[in-house]
RNA sequence: GGAGAGGUGUCCGAGUGGUCGAAGGAGCACGCCUGGAAAGUGUGUGUACGCCAAAAGUGUACCCUGGGUUCGAAUCCCAGUCUCUCCGCCA
């Protein structure tokens, strides 16, 4: 969520950039700067309620010590009163903060000054391409065929076990899958992420500090019993490590990398969008996270960005980086790069990683800050990014590897994989 | 799942009703000492939200969480939760 403080200062601006979002931000906006005011207010007069009664506490006691237990009844009554004055100041003090809190989370983040104004993806803007972009040729086959052709994935047994969008891979399936996995792993820990092995369920604190919570509980798997959710993304559990935490600022940057299965109901979806492993309930995906100091965290979302790109370059896929539009953004991001990587059968782009800025907009609901060795205190900038997605990854590797001879896997992955042809 | 023990500041750890934001130690920061370092030594060393134009200052809250008792709670009571030990079960 956006800081109050900086809302209270700078209120026209923030409904101005807000509307890049396509975000009416005018009226709640003003609710939140009055009820901060009548926040203020009724903390004041509590405080000093409260200071008054401490003070009447201590000479009760002195009297006490002092045998004057009479003068000390005077004052007993007083305090009586005070404390009920208290009682409902506190509850409508409460009232008011959880009031303002839940306006507060219907904020979206501020998108960065140089984000496109736009509704649809249409209006997002393409800032990079590389790679030859084929197109298909008449035998060529999408990778739903040919992870049939090559008996690499069964979509059937994965809809029989649990339903749509659990596949089952198999064979080599299996073994691209876990080489891709390894790779990316590999990869980020030589360009100096940790490692990390997150937790694959987590509660409803950590989802509302990452943002999942409150506007997005439909895109989660819920597990009722324990009130767990199944994480959508590894960027839950990893960004919540740094939940409720005071870094120093030497400890900044802090570079993450976590494997994990990722769940989402996906819940609207359908058409062309679900098609073989266009869209699944559950993935595959390696996220890289960091937490950055303020004035450089935009230097490490270029640095991220390339990092994936290199990535890319490797597996030897045509790609291309779009910066999305307000409209395109996510409730959370103030800046996001997409990599797409092409797809000849289907003739479009895939997205395999969304890289974004959070700046403070989740740390300020984790409580994540950082302490300059004045003492002064910050909150630190979030990021992450995909690196990668594994199933669109797959898809075009399997449609732009493929020949009369079968499919052709790029040597940097042969290396993992042990095989260089799916025949 | 059963039994017991316990959750105090960055860490260790004292504190069982008042003047306790909290002894002591370690760590850390700065200074002194030293040729330099170690040792020694001195000082400092929380967070959040307010008030104040602001610095200084100052108010309130916070000793796992939420309730309660009391004029007053880290300290007493209740509930929850987490950790540890033992037993059971088990990859």
């Amino acid at each position: 969520m956006l800081q109050l403080n900086y809302i209270r200062d700078h209120r026209q601006e923030v409904v101005d950039r807000l509307a890049v979002k396509n975000f009416e931000g005018g009226v709640i906006i003003q609710s939140i700067v009055e009820l901060d005011d009548k926040r203020r207010e009724t903390q004041k007069q509590l405080d000093d309620i409260q200071a008054q009664s401490n003070l009447l506490a201590k000479e009760i006691g002195f009297l006490l010590k002092s045998g004057k237990s009479d003068e000390a009844n005077v004052l007993k009554e007083k305090t009586g009163r005070l404390k009920d004055k208290s009682k409902d100041l506190e509850v409508s003090f409460e009232a008011i903060k959880k009031e303002l809190d839940d306006l507060l989370v219907r904020v979206p983040n501020l998108p960065h000054f140089s984000v496109p104004v736009g509704k649809t993806p249409e209006e997002n803007l393409i800032v990079f391409q590389e790679g030859k972009v084929i197109t298909a040729a008449a035998t060529d086959l999408p990778h739903w065929e040919l992870t049939t052709k090559y008996d690499l994935i069964d979509f059937a047994a994965g809809n029989k076990i649990t339903g749509a969008g659990f596949p089952l891979y198999k064979g080599k399936g299996a073994r691209l899958q876990r080489a891709l996995v390894n790779f990316f792993l590999d990869e980020a820990v030589k360009a100096g992420y940790q490692e990390v092995q997150p937790p694959y369920l987590v509660n409803a604190a950590s989802a509302y500090a990452t943002g999942q919570l409150p506007d997005k509980d439909a895109q989660m798997y819920h597990v009722g019993l324990d009130d767990l959710y199944l994480i959508p993304t590894a960027e839950v559990p990893v960004t919540n490590i740094y939940r409720d935490t005071l870094l120093k600022i030497q400890d900044l940057p802090i570079m993450n990398v976590a494997y994990s299965g990722c769940f989402r109901r996906e819940a609207g979806s359908y058409g062309k969008d679900v098609r073989g492993l266009n869209r699944l309930h559950q993935f595959d995906k390696v996220e890289i996270v960091q937490v950055a100091h303020p004035e450089t965290s935009y230097n490490i979302l270029e640095s991220m960005r390339e990092y994936v790109s290199g990535l890319l370059r490797k597996l030897e896929l045509p790609f291309r980086v779009v910066k999305l539009c307000g409209g395109d953004m996510s409730f959370t991001s103030a800046l996001t790069y997409d990599m797409e990587v092409w797809s000849p059968a289907q003739a479009r782009w895939l997205e395999v990683s969304s890289i974004s800025n959070f700046e403070t907009f989740q740390s300020n609901r984790l409580k994540l800050r950082f302490k300059y060795e004045t003492g002064k205190i910050q909150p630190a900038h979030t990021l992450n990014g995909s690196a990668l997605a594994l199933p669109r990854i797959v898809a075009a590797l399997l449609e732009n590897g493929q020949t009369p001879e079968g499919i052709r896997i790029p040597p940097a992955l042969s290396a993992y994989t042990g095989f260089e042809m799916i025949r």
